[in-house]
RNA sequence: GGGCUCUUAGCUCAGUUGGUUCAGAGCACCUGCCUUACAAGCAGGGGGUCGAAGGUUCGAAUCCUUCAGGGCCCA
């Protein structure tokens, strides 16, 4: 035979992605057929492919390839994101190892830059994509970043400001110091950290007397302006409406009283700094304090730090403190653990800062994404649970901070013409935004060159919020052909990190924006972690190589390695064993096919074993279907996998094609072949979704195919009847099968020696099924007798009594032996049967079905202790 | 600190409204086979007090309470 006895699938991967492309399959245009729609969760465009990546596209992928085969009109969409704060960062990184500074360039001359390394990294994790098998529409990549996309990103700012709903605020926000930028919450991680509470001495105005305060940030004390004490505090009474100064700076500061302060903590006595703390904000404008901002934008000090103007903010912390101590102001300290909130992207701890941001609303946008979600079923959620997270956030929901101070991404289109707070416009373009800047300002003398635009620009998810309207152009032209067709989007399947960055924000788009749910249902993927549960990341890197994963055991031992461990919604433990199960099972399917085409077809007649197990097995195929159906309606992927799994590893390869394998070196009888030609090509399309390129490399091998027959647009298998006398049939069959083989391993009776075997028929068992057993068995003869035979060895199946006579001695103690066990077992058995109903309470209360589920067991216990009983008696 | 969630075989997980021989699957493990599709295979086998303790019920892995230990989100 020439075929190789191993599955190669570097070369068969290569061979039938360029063979799809080529034919255009994965692409889609609006047609007469439903459509089935996905938008790829867009990967950041500089990253590369990660294992997170791969169960989430594999499993897209998989539900794209089914919808395909059912008849839609699939479409999968892919893309990037721009990633403005990561992207930004790497870029400058890139050009300071050149000796650029971000600084000294224009905004336009670093944009420049940002392009050429995004056309020139970009787009890799695409390219990996593909060796994964996706079927992403390629025509249709989009980019965040993109002109169709910018240009919707602008017109929906315009749009939500002239509705009110964007506003500008000067409020605390997160400041990343180092890269110069604010963070949303979302974006800021709370990490746990061993610092020290610092204990200072503030002299009161007028007298010899000092407050000690606590805290953890002594260099903030500059910019103190306050000391605040709970009213309710009996040790500082005589205090209230006093006075203190600061030390070092000695400025003189009030002593306000609020019950916001914690009497246990500290000393009870809070120091007020209303630029440098979201608490000390607060308390500051309800009793009007001062504000002073020490620090500059990279988080050194500024003139306001008096000698320590332009050193780090840490750096001051530990000479200010020795300063402090020195001058007898710092009266001790202690270890203090606290919450630091850090950057993501960065790891800079995060500097509270006050500035000018833009906002938007969400009050209101929410209303129907709660709606949508909670309420209805218009969206729904695979597993249920993550709608309790998100009712959690969205019934506590803050207004959104969409400002960054970044200049890679869609700049902010507010205009501004005046020095005054209120001096700018908002408008798609400069022209628009002169005019009406000419009417708020009343002056018609203005130009383009007496606008400047905000430096800003947006957060990166106020792009990608927008993503399945904007990839069909929905927002720049809301009635075109594409968005009526495709939207709502079918699936989402994403990972539960980003259901608050990216789901919930898009279910509120989508319902702004279209008055429509974005997708219908949305599948939460776990986090792949490793064996030791642990995340997987690059810093502690325990993340496979995901190309080298695909090179060892491909793409498709790959796929359905994940998939194996992947229920929604749960954790994953990724084990590069699993992938080799997959590329196990791949080698078995292929090996299913050498076997098959290896035969050479005959004009014989069909023997009775293959005519029985053909049909059986036509009848277990659709039993297995209904099964997988209900398992993808249900988005359980792991399960529907293992179904296919063990029908073609079990039913197919293990049961059928053992029934119908004709003697070797014979020929094969042309019904037979036909027919198991058939129900492997069944069988192929239930596994392609999940194995693409094995399926459609022997799908091509078994017969000359045009394109318009190639697998991947093969029309998926239709439910036909099940019959389960067959089901049952066989399942009885396989129990003698088992029987004898067990005999054949305890008494070391090799395989080829075919064996008698003789059968009490006391449960009245169809014959049919006698040919298949002597195949599977290599059984001379089954012939019926009335009474037990003496010296066989036997076993039993329900009530059947199943003898085998073999030279030599019998051991007919250890036969009484085996007996007398499933007698006791068996009896056992029929006693909780029987107290169950004779139980009244249990008779009357239970259903009609399970009662009479308990008369067959007690039934069929009766018979099989009889069958037991006579055997005994006949050992005796 | 608040909310959510989980704990079933060595591992990863099913187990739907409590009720079929319900204690399961896959992998791993053990034993025997190089049987000419596949040793990446075939056949057979062992293995769990369902996290703990109470409770409800004719009946609990499943419902309730408490406890222990993980995880996630938010503050």
């Amino acid at each position: 035979m020439d075929i190789p006895s191993k599955y190669d699938p570097q070369n068969a991967e290569n061979r039938w992605y360029d063979y799809w492309i080529e034919h255009k399959y994965f692409h889609s245009t609006p047609d007469d057929r439903e459509p089935y729609t996905i938008v790829i969760p867009p990967p950041n465009v500089t990253g590369i492919l990660h294992m997170g990546h791969m169960l989430n596209n594999t499993i897209q992928d998989l539900l794209t390839r089914r919808a395909r085969m059912m008849g839609k009109n699939a479409c999968w969409v892919p893309g990037m994101d721009h990633a403005s704060i990561a992207t930004e960062a790497k870029v400058v990184a890139k050009l300071k190892e050149e000796g650029i500074n971000k600084s000294d360039l224009t905004r336009d001359e670093f944009l420049k830059h940002a392009w050429e390394w995004t056309d020139t990294y970009g787009g890799v994790i695409l390219d990996q994509l593909k060796k994964l098998g996706c079927s992403c529409d390629w025509d249709r990549t989009a980019f965040t970043m993109d002109e169709e996309r910018y240009a919707s990103v602008i017109k929906v700012f315009v749009d939500l400001f002239n509705k009110g709903q964007i506003y500008r605020g000067y409020r605390m926000v997160n400041w990343d110091p180092e890269a110069q930028t604010t963070l949303s919450d979302e974006e800021v991680i709370y990490e746990e950290k061993q610092g020290l509470l610092y204990y200072l001495e503030y002299q009161i105005e007028g007298s010899d007397e000092k407050v000690t305060i606590a805290t953890t940030r002594p260099e903030t004390i500059l910019g103190d302006t306050a000391i605040c004490i709970n009213p309710n505090d009996e040790r500082f009474q005589h205090l209230k409406g006093k006075k203190a100064i600061v030390p070092l700076c000695h400025r003189t500061i009030p002593i306000i009283e609020d019950d916001y302060v914690d009497i246990e903590f500290g000393t009870g006595c809070l120091k007020v700094t209303p630029a440098h703390d979201i608490n000390d904000k607060a308390l500051g404008e309800k009793h009007k304090l001062e504000t002073i901002d020490i620090f500059n934008a990279d988080a050194t000090l500024n003139s306001f730090g008096m000698h320590y103007e332009g050193k780090d903010r840490f750096v001051v912390r530990k000479e200010i403190s020795k300063e402090l101590e020195e001058k007898g102001v710092l009266v001790k300290t202690e270890q203090y653990m606290n919450n630091v909130g850090t950057s993501e992207r960065t790891k800079a701890v995060i500097e509270p800062r006050l500035s000018d941001q833009w906002f938007l609303r969400m009050e209101d946008l929410v209303k129907p994404a709660i709606n949508g979600v909670l309420d209805t079923d218009d969206i729904k959620f695979f597993p249920k649970k993550f709608e309790n997270t998100y009712r959690h956030w969205m019934e506590n929901i803050r207004d959104w901070n969409i400002s960054r101070q970044l200049w890679w991404g869609q700049q902010i289109p507010a205009y501004f013409f005046g020095d005054g707070q209120d001096d700018f416009v908002v408008a798609e373009s400069i022209d628009e935004a002169l005019a009406l800047a000419k009417v708020k300002s009343n002056n018609q003398q203005l130009t383009t060159d007496d606008l400047r635009q905000d430096e800003d620009v947006l957060d990166t998810w106020f792009s990608s919020w927008l993503w399945p309207i904007s990839v069909f152009g929905g927002i720049t032209d809301p009635d075109n052909e594409e968005i009526n067709y495709y939207y709502p989007t079918n699936d989402l399947v994403t990972g539960p990190d980003i259901l608050f960055f990216w789901v919930a924000r898009m279910v509120i788009s989508g319902y702004e924006y279209r008055d429509e749910r974005p997708f219908e249902n949305v599948y939460f993927t776990g986090l792949v972690r490793d064996k030791q549960r642990r995340k997987m990341s690059k810093s502690l890197g325990n993340s496979p190589d995901a190309l080298e994963l695909m090179k060892e055991y491909g793409a498709d031992g790959v796929r359905v390695g994940m998939l194996l461990c992947s229920a929604a919604g749960n954790d994953l433990m990724f084990d590069e064993d699993l992938c080799q199960q997959g590329k196990n099972f791949a080698n078995k399917i292929w090996n299913g096919f050498r076997l098959v085409k290896g035969w050479e077809v005959a004009d014989l007649p069909q023997p009775e074993a293959s005519k029985k197990g053909i049909a059986w097995y036509q009848s277990k195929f659709n039993q297995t279907l209904v099964e997988i159906e209900d398992h993808f309606s249900k988005y359980r992927i792991s399960d529907a996998l293992m179904s296919i799994y063990k029908l073609v590893w079990d039913d197919y390869s293990s049961s059928l094609l053992e029934i119908i394998k004709p003697a070797y070196q014979q020929p094969i009888d042309k019904k037979t072949f036909d027919e198991v030609i058939q129900v492997f090509e069944q069988n192929l399309k239930l596994l392609h979704p999940f194995m693409p390129f094995l399926t459609e490399e022997v799908w091509q091998h078994i017969a000359e195919r045009t394109p318009e027959q190639a697998l991947v647009i093969a029309e998926w298998p239709k439910f036909d009847v099940i019959d389960s006398d067959l089901i049952e049939g066989y399942e009885f069959a396989d129990a003698v099968i088992s029987g004898i083989r067990t005999i054949r391993k305890e008494k070391n009776i090799p395989m080829k020696e075919a064996l008698e075997v003789l059968v009490l028929n006391e449960g009245k068992v169809s014959t049919d099924w006698d040919a298949v057993i002597r195949k599977l068995t290599n059984v001379s003869e089954i012939s019926y007798i009335a009474a037990a035979v003496d010296g066989a060895l036997s076993f039993r199946v329900k009530s059947n009594e199943y003898f085998i006579p073999i030279s030599g001695a019998i051991d007919v103690e250890a036969e009484i032996a085996k007996i007398q066990d499933e007698l006791k077992y068996t009896k056992g058995f029929l006693v909780s049967v029987q107290k169950k109903l004779s139980n009244e309470r249990f008779v009357n209360n239970a259903p009609e079905q399970v009662i009479a589920g308990e008369r067959k067991k007690q039934a069929d216990a009766e018979a099989k202790i009889e069958t037991l009983e006579k055997s005994l008696a006949s050992l005796g």
